[in-house]
DNA sequence: TAATAAAATTGTAATCATTACAATTTTGTA
DNA sequence: TACAAAATTGTAATGATTACAATTTTATTA
């Protein structure tokens, strides 16, 4: 998927972001890369078109994005935090073979015992192994 | 809850974990307290029992643990990692308000686009506010 | 347009949970 | 008792993320 700058801008207008060279681009990573990528992934799939870019930029646009609600994170196996453009709820599945996460839909999920709580986000993460590495 | 020494040891040894005081120790704050600690909790819980413990050795007593399969781990939104006597599915609410975690029975998840992989564990985790701090 | 304020970006240093590792202590066994 | 294996410890290293102050860019006002 490809995106042009001007339905990037008008994204992050929609979602109350001012518009800025970094978040441009930053947002067009995610948009074409659904690989739920790291900070550094970010960093360095970024720093070519930008290279002034710091690392530290990069985590202030994405805790913007957090915060206004367009990325959620992802907290697996690992020590670094994935990032995802995609926040409908969906499960996230992870290969302990070749450490990929594939997205699948989620369509229900019975659960009891919450009467009364007010649930605002909800994680699914299954690890395994994927139907490539067998 | 309250548990023997002699529950504890059989308990280790059924999981082909060779018993020390320190794991004995471990064991028995997990079981006691159904926290979901992290590896500071632990340390602090244990240390007053024995004053020589080290960090490094909660760490490796968890990490043994972790191998045998008699803790999982539990990645919230958090930047410490949260550890849980109690492997079989269930899921996790933390409130966003008071940090508390709780357990709740998941009976089952509805799911699709997963054929072919071989699903080793499952995460479900909320976050919200919970009935104590609406 | 120039001047100024506000926002964005940068680089360095700090933080802090966890791990690596080598030294020491304890345990089990011959 | 002596020795080998396992467990434990303390210190230092690691590495992702954040804090923060300085600089640059952008927007606004006169």
């Amino acid at each position: 998927m490809e995106f042009t700058n001007e339905e990037l801008i008008n994204f992050l207008k929609k979602n109350d972001i001012r518009p800025s060279n970094i978040r441009l681009k930053v947002l067009k990573y995610l948009l074409e890369n659904r690989i739920h990528p790291s900070a550094e992934d970010i960093y360095n799939g970024v720093i070519d078109e930008i290279p002034t870019l710091s690392r530290t930029s990069v985590y202030n646009t994405i805790n913007l994005f957090k915060e206004k609600g367009i990325v959620s994170e992802l907290y697996l196996d690992d020590k670094e935090v994935r990032y995802d453009i995609n926040t409908k709820l969906h499960g996230h599945f992870k290969c302990e073979e070749c450490g990929r996460v594939y997205d699948f839909p989620v369509t229900s999920i019975l659960h009891s015992g919450l009467e009364g709580f007010v649930i605002k986000k909800k994680e699914i993460n299954y690890y395994g192994v994927c139907i490539n590495c067998q």
